[in-house]
DNA sequence: CAAAGTAGTTGTATAATACACTTAAATGTT
DNA sequence: AACATTTAAGTGTATTATACAACTACTTTG
């Protein structure tokens, strides 16, 4: 069994519920809240962004995404360095704590796909990891 | 391209967000929200049920399903039958206003998933709805 | 029959969200 | 160059789905 392929599920899955969905009332799946993982996630794969671009990533008021990395800011798992080029802006970055807790966060929730889809074939879960990525593609485009 | 496959899939999309997340802060996909939907679907699938039973299928607390079920009641959707054999329970049942809201609703998402997926093969948009079953089946199980 | 358990409701708190407004900086127009 | 418009971010407020706790009325059990 691919633990790879359990990565990309649980990430694929987490970016589906983030599209469709608002609110998750503290149903952790690991140390960190999905909001959180999914934001980390986004700043440690696309690298430091401020809240206008990472709202638009996830379909999010910018007033949530400016209230959710300010908790991330407050927890040290991010940092603001004012953008040179705009006095209005800024660039979230991860701190080592941050990289920290997503990897940590990220390791509990593969276990958690790794644990559920354990009687699942090979060929299942990829097919399934892959839909998912596609259908959350295709959600994007709308 | 199987319109019966696209009714699957957006209800075990709907099934799989239930699942994993909470609330979605007023984000209709239809006339109904998706509380309202489930509750409905449930109802009209297996039949007249009491706030208890709807709560565990949807793993919900009593109080969340009490109150939604409350709004369905008082919007006309369902209507409640003292159970005969316990004076404490109640039996939901559709309303033909209700029946007819959940089948405006699901073809109004059914119509949402055609658009999104109308760029999909027919033998991927059947397998994504048979994993995404599997997937909420496996996770039931937990 | 009294005690414990249960179905449902209601009160209260929490959390993620959107929308409206504000502030300060950038950009555009005459 | 001055003023108007736009824009990035933050803050105030309302909404909503949810959980937990307390309560009521009924049922089951010892």
């Amino acid at each position: 069994m691919s633990h790879e392929t359990n990565t990309s599920i649980e990430l694929e899955i987490a970016l589906l519920i983030r599209r469709l969905t608002s609110i998750s009332t503290g149903r952790k799946f690991g140390t960190l809240d999905r909001s959180a993982y999914l934001l980390l996630g986004q700043i440690e794969s696309h690298g430091s962004a401020g809240v206008k671009a990472l709202a638009e990533e996830f379909r999010l008021d910018i007033s949530t995404v400016s209230r959710q990395t300010s908790a991330l800011e407050q927890k040290g798992y991010v940092y603001k360095m004012p953008d040179p080029e705009d006095g209005r802006a800024y660039f979230y970055q991860l701190t080592d704590e941050g990289r920290r807790m997503l990897e940590e966060t990220r390791q509990q929730r593969t276990e958690r796909i790794d644990e559920l889809l354990k009687d699942w074939s090979e060929d299942e879960r990829t097919r399934f990891g892959e839909l998912l990525a596609k259908f959350n593609r295709t959600y994007l485009d709308d």
